[in-house]
DNA sequence: TCAAAAGTGTTAGAGGTACACCCATGA
DNA sequence: TCATGGGTGTACCTCTAACACTTTTGA
């Protein structure tokens, strides 16, 4: 791809969120920036320029392709950031990607945010400098990159709430237990589990699978999985997910 | 201002809701486009590109300035329009705004979308060429202004069940009637009055005033006004507005 | 045998839904 | 006096919230 295919002033970041051990993960990318202090390492989240041959979607994709190596992925425009000072907050970040050349002075950026499966059904291979960092515990991102997480972050409560995305973070089959504790992590709240799984039995489209959890030190669960044909059906009656 | 502070490939569209006379209104400019079959008169929403200088919102306040005299309007961005032929979906569109010098081949816009109160406070002057359409009756718009008006839509019939924003587009004073009726030809579903009155009545900051509707053919109804303080007082509470 | 999560019912209260009549006003 | 929307109460039912114990497994 030629340089002169970018269009200058517009960008995409995309905020991929990932479940991990238990915990909720955001994608991010070391840099290391030479300040008078020395090299800071900081992070941002993987972004690219629109190309004038693509649609945002389309930027976002390659994206995720890039950092990733995945396709397919579940992902949604939430907002856009234009504050004219967002690359300029801090001098030594925007000294340090003026120096890579990429940038103009005024970029405007499309926020994505990112739903990805770790562990299957497709091979995820983080690109060099690409690392999971804990929701919580990703505060030093350079720009407005923070703002843009919690944005994120904002939109995918609201949108978890009336949509089936949050299998889109769980593997194929999951544990009841598993899907409660996510929306508990994602939401910070506690649900009770008799209540909770009373509200998941009367969706239909969550199916149980005659499979179980092995090597568990525990009495082992038994697995289900969102059956997204079934889920169609239902939501014209239903009119949405709404946990 | 001059031309060369414009950034050529973003621009902001603005779909302007109002309630008027029991319809839910939308603003569009109409253009007088040349085509083989001689000229025709289309319509479409009111946008400008940005500026080096502006804020999407910035942006977007300019063109409601612009458009109906009136500052400090509410709006929300909503989504970005990118598809590469957006502005070529139709070829006499396109060259007829292509000869107006004001465009690029390729320009994203990030769509917002407003609520108006027509009557009070602010005085509302429309310019030269903008109209009010009834929603339902905004067909032949250009571009892709209609799948815009179309996603405006949307958000905000999600938008105004979970924030109180309905009330932007009522006079400060109103009815439960006019309040009803608005949530009914908005979200095109008919609400029980009793039930809806009851479950209105619970919201405490909606207060009655001592006023009475006058000169109507019918009973006069008691004017109720949204109080925004109270409003965050028990929002932190009672989480959020839901209807 | 211990630790850890799975799995399961009941009750009380709140909130939702469905439904019909009289009232005040201007035309 | 008629047409129009304003204003009101009740009963049923559904959904929510709160709460504790037994089971199965691996370590």
């Amino acid at each position: 791809m030629v340089q002169s295919s970018i269009i200058p002033n517009i960008s995409v970041d995309c905020v991929i969120f990932a479940y991990d051990k238990g915990l909720l993960k955001v994608l991010v990318r070391k840099e290391f920036i030479p300040t008078a202090k020395g090299v800071e390492l900081r992070y941002k989240l993987p972004g690219n320029h629109m190309l004038f041959n693509e649609r945002m979607e389309d930027t976002a994709s390659r994206t995720l392709l890039e950092q990733t190596g995945a396709r397919d992925i579940f992902m949604s425009q939430f907002s856009v950031f234009s504050d004219l000072d967002r690359l300029m907050r801090n001098a030594d970040e925007y000294s340090w990607i003026k120096n890579n050349g990429l940038i103009h002075e005024r970029v405007v950026t499309i926020g994505f945010y990112s739903l990805i499966k770790l562990n299957q059904p497709k091979k995820i291979k983080l690109i060099d400098r690409a690392e999971w960092k804990n929701v919580d515990e990703a505060f030093d991102l350079i720009f407005d990159h923070k703002d843009i997480l919690n944005a994120a972050l904002k939109q995918l409560r609201i949108d978890m709430l009336l949509h089936p995305i949050i299998f889109e973070l769980l593997p194929q089959k999951f544990t009841l237990g598993q899907l409660q504790h996510l929306f508990e992590i994602i939401l910070d709240q506690k649900f009770d589990k008799r209540n909770f799984r009373r509200k998941i039995s009367g969706m239909k489209f969550l199916v149980a699978t005659e499979e179980w959890q092995e090597g568990v030190a525990h009495k082992p669960a038994q697995l289900y999985r969102f059956d997204k044909r079934l889920y169609n059906k239902h939501k014209k009656e239903n009119f949405e997910f709404i946990i």
